[in-house]
DNA sequence: GGCGGAAACTGACTGCACTCAGTTTTAGCG
DNA sequence: CGCTAAAACTGAGTGCAGTCAGTTTCCGCC
């Protein structure tokens, strides 16, 4: 009967485990069978529960989804900060981690959609979660631009935070257009559109000498 | 709406009746009732109509919704703009505006959190009322920056309508952060961070010879 | 007028997310 | 070890959005 909480109780573990199944179980279902196809009663059934359990878990089906997307978004954007191209710009570099994350929603387009749509509308556990992620994006995007303003690159007098804060609105708010239209739009015309708002936001972070001339910006020149 | 041709044929009349009526009974009910708790049956009902035929009018119980919106909005925005306040900055203006369309949805919540959600996500006309709603708005936004831009004091070389654009993004993502608190946080301090964001998006617009420059800008200046 | 066909309409029905009263499992304690 | 209370679990049940086979209304045409 000592203190070692190696194994937690018994309980605990269980309910891990559970977790775990209710998870791995949905994941499955939902890349197989697609998400509005697959019946919560299935998902319980597979993760070896009953079918009020999965409520006990998750607030909804749509929690699920959320906690599902959160962990491989995760991945995602881990994979993308590591794999940033060498010596490029801070565009650049943006539009390869957003890129990445708008890659890995074109791979399933009804769960992307799922979930972009009820991402801010989960349950409080998830929402965190969700608040998390994005200011874990935000944060590392923060970095890379202060990296710049400390080398005298960028105009430190500009907040990193908070146009790091903006481009991730800027995102959200074209991936949601974009997934609403329903895959009308290739993804490489959604990129073009994000690298237009991205470089107007951006340009707040210009160094005053320079910034009026119309630089090598053939581009973009409409009314 | 409106082009009521006299006597159009007794079908279209009829379907126009019932369309209205559905709308009227919807937005009562809605408001009174809340939006979970008002049953597409008792929408029906009070119209006049089936059970079904709702569902030949509107594609869901939330595609109605939005349909709902979508008109009181436009009001809402018109009467903001009417009521522009005189010689006040751009930010002021956009601030006038968009805290218009945030007065709004504090004043059912409710509404506006479902709203907000499906309004991406619904049948493809009503998609396209949407669209169009946000492309109005940015387009009257853009016409007040182009004012300014005709007038010399904002740099005529970046395109008003893609700066408006960005700023309906960063109102939606915002608005979007706000409801899915719910109300966790009162809306002068959404208004505050739109105001921020705002702002920064802003300074693009700034004319190059002052921009550097700490202006009369005291606020907002943290790392 | 009356006929044929199409458009509009209906409400009983279906399927599914979510609930909850009742049951089982676990943990703490003498 | 029982014993108790609470936490976890269950699956039959509930309510509602959305469907569809069958019915009614409308309109053009002879």
């Amino acid at each position: 009967m000592s203190a070692v909480v190696l194994d937690l109780p018994k309980r605990e573990r269980n309910k891990q485990e559970k977790r775990v199944a209710l998870l791995a179980a949905a994941r499955r279902l939902f890349a197989r069978r697609g998400f509005a196809a697959t019946t919560t009663a299935e998902i319980a059934e597979r993760a070896g529960v009953g079918a009020g359990t999965l409520f006990l878990y998750f607030a909804s089906k749509d929690d699920l989804l959320v906690a599902i997307f959160r962990a491989d978004m995760d991945a995602v954007v881990a994979r993308a900060f590591a794999t940033l191209p060498k010596r490029a710009s801070l565009l650049t570099e943006l539009l390869h981690v957003y890129g990445a994350m708008i890659a890995f929603h074109e791979r399933d387009p009804e769960l992307a959609r799922a979930f972009v749509k009820e991402m801010l509308f989960v349950s409080p556990a998830n929402l965190a979660s969700v608040f998390e992620f994005i200011d874990g994006v935000s944060a590392r995007v923060a970095e890379r631009i202060a990296l710049r303003q400390a080398r005298g690159e960028l105009d430190a007098g500009v907040s990193a935070a908070r146009v790091a804060e903006n481009c991730f609105a800027l995102y959200i708010a074209r991936l949601q257009k974009w997934l609403g239209l329903g895959e009308r739009l290739a993804s490489e015309e959604l990129l073009a559109r994000l690298r237009e708002s991205f470089a107007l936001q951006l340009r707040v972070l210009e160094p005053a000498p320079t910034r009026a001339k119309p630089r090598a910006s053939p581009r973009a020149r409409r009314a």
